[in-house]
DNA sequence: CGGACGCTTGAGCACATTCAACAGACGTGG
DNA sequence: CCACGTCTGTTGAATGTGCTCAAGCGTCCG
């Protein structure tokens, strides 16, 4: 609502460093930076680097499908992508956004089942790509490999179940608050105001991925707007004070929690 | 509320065949016939079997504490277990129940992180543990083990994801069913009426599984009791009929789902 | 036998949803 | 460059699911 800088999604500034083809060499350097790939020693970047292939992929397309086979292990090199699942009744829930270095639909490769959410880009982005069988293979000649996998399918585990602990006790406005905080905090890109998030997200995304209604979202930012924490425009949004919207989720600012202890 | 026969809940039908101390050799093979350790070679089971400690907890007893240090990997042998998270304002959320061949707390383990949940033991339970650095010794000799693990850990993340998506879309009857027909395929047991909850379950306890209170699940077992669903005594809980109890969690039986397409 | 525990039920209320209508921004094409 | 249609966001009013609070009852166990 409040006159925001104009701006463009994409570009430079998102990015960070600019890449616009990448080298062999420049991959094996980003991929021991990733959470995956990170400690395998500079010979084995390199093998893996070389049997990658690169995708491009435009804003608003997909990158998988849900319930599609998982032939390819995918790796985010730049951009971002948004990982959401749909139900039989058509409506969808937003399991999370990935950027640079992380790897949507890993659990789906490791366990050789279709993958469970769809993933879609939200600004152009660029991937790595490895068949199913060449991560097995790569997996066996590295035990790094095969102990960050676990490590990062861990940290998956864990943060399912962080957010299952939200969804089952948090009332709305608090895992709205949650979630804009953990944007900001994977896209957050200083700005004048405050952190913005590095991405177009309408409400009826944020509604998405907090298991509500677009209109809810809208009535809650709104409100929070006029208390100074946040500032959003068409598909924009800013965090100008992440300290006191961090207070409503541990906070008894507002209402009641649901549950009989 | 309706007679249901008199009943122990621990005991030999409960745990399968009887195994009152157990051999170094039965606990191989029982090793063998578990997610984690299955097809490794005889010799290894028997090896990782010699270097586990065994641990028997009482019904009601902690067997972890959530925020306590992950020491020991711990592998459920006979009994049950539930594993349940607290948060700030004393409210507890039930993960899941586990049973015999399970590993409550692995991820954590595998992590090196403090338990993210307590587990305690709801009937008589023993249990094997391996303290955490023997578990990497044995992860770096066998790489199934470490396959294993990726396997294990994955089909959490997995099961994590499908319970969000209930929490998001699904009205508390629906959330209910399911949580039901999980509990019966994963502890059922053949009575005259249908199928039995193997182990005491409270309203309290099916409330803090499905987000909801008490009240709210009393209310609905008990329409469904007149409906002839399920039955229910105190603490124990037979479905009669999972196929109609399932349609509630892919119908329209009821009422509406949540949010805007 | 008495207290604790688990379960049931009613009444009232609140958060959040649904439905409906409108307003402004963007971009597209004449 | 302006007109138009589409997309995104805002807001009001009505409704309802599910929670809170309160009371009572039966059963199990000490």
């Amino acid at each position: 609502m409040v006159a925001l800088p104009a701006l463009v999604w994409d570009g430079l500034e998102a990015g960070g460093a600019r890449r616009p083809a990448m080298s062999r060499q420049e991959d094996a350097a980003f991929l021991g930076r990733t959470k995956l790939f990170g400690g395998l020693d500079a010979e084995a970047l390199d093998t893996v680097a070389a049997l990658a292939t690169s995708r491009a992929v435009g804003a608003g397309q997909a990158v998988f499908r849900q319930d599609g086979e998982a032939t390819h292990l995918h790796l985010l090199v730049t951009g971002r992508v948004k990982i959401a699942q749909v139900n039989g009744d058509g409506l969808s829930l937003t399991i999370r956004f990935m950027g640079p270095g992380e790897v949507p639909g890993c659990v789906a490769i490791f366990r050789h089942v279709p993958f469970p959410a769809s993933a879609t880009a939200v600004l152009d982005s660029r991937l790595l790509l490895w068949s199913s069988a060449r991560v097995g293979e790569m997996m066996g000649r590295h035990p790094r490999l095969a102990a960050n996998a676990l490590e990062v399918v861990g940290t998956q585990t864990q943060e399912m179940l962080h957010r299952l602990r939200e969804f089952a006790m948090d009332p709305v406005e608090r895992r709205i608050a949650r979630a804009l905080l953990r944007l900001v905090g994977q896209a957050g890109r200083r700005v004048g105001a405050g952190l913005e998030i590095d991405f177009p997200l309408s409400r009826q995304d944020i509604a998405e991925m907090t298991g509500t209604t677009l209109y809810t979202v809208s009535r809650t930012l709104r409100e929070w707007e006029r208390r100074g924490l946040v500032q959003s425009a068409r598909r924009r949004v800013v965090v100008c004070d992440p300290a006191r919207l961090g207070e409503m989720g541990t906070g008894h600012t507002g209402s009641h929690p649901r549950e009989g202890a």
